[in-house]
DNA sequence: TATATTAATCGTTAATTTACGATTAGAGGT
DNA sequence: ACCTCTAATCGTAAATTAACGATTAATATA
């Protein structure tokens, strides 16, 4: 049993997007993210969570494809992939 | 340890209702409802889960809010909640 | 009354998610 | 070389989720 549920490719992503946000931890994440780019450690800062899971929830934005991270010497910098963010949108306004 | 993550009550409930989408077997069956309403039974056949798979799904929107359900007889008609769907869609826009 | 039909709930198992501390590896600084 | 900082990864425990069949309760129909 193929499990696309019947949902188009768009759709699909849409879903995977989604449950990227559906934790608040990571939605907070990508607000800090549409607020400018921002450090790695940045993000540690500011959420009330220890730093490997920080790392963990940040890693399921990046591979919902929602944020791209650049290693900027020993640090890395994160921001939002916009035509992702774009994409999700529209997605979303077209329910 | 509040588990508000520093979101306000629109971005909590955002983060809700994305976590109610982040299965495509619900997005399926609210782009189901935004085709017209829905008895229970209908979204059984057009899904391929079994009944009480479906209607956990369905309880899981019904309890983010998304859809309502009106008991018709033996029978129950969900449909979109409207006025949800909408919250999500700007508080989506707004990110 | 007896029998379907409908949809919710129960009980269970398997899989996934969340969270943490510990470890690792690369960059920089002294 | 040595220590520090940064961020990813590992290992693990606890909690949650997804899926199913079985059961239940309420309605309809024969």
């Amino acid at each position: 049993m193929i499990k696309g549920f019947g949902l188009s490719g768009n759709e699909l992503w849409l879903s995977r997007a989604c449950k990227a946000l559906g934790h608040p931890a990571r939605l907070r994440i990508l607000w800090e993210l549409a607020q400018g780019d921002c450090m790695c450690g940045n993000l540690v800062r500011r959420l009330p969570l220890a730093q490997s899971t920080v790392s963990q929830h940040v890693k399921v934005l990046r591979e919902a494809g929602l944020i791209i991270g650049s290693i900027e010497g020993a640090a890395t910098n994160y921001r939002l992939d916009r035509n992702a963010v774009e994409l999700l949108k529209q997605l979303m306004s077209e329910l």
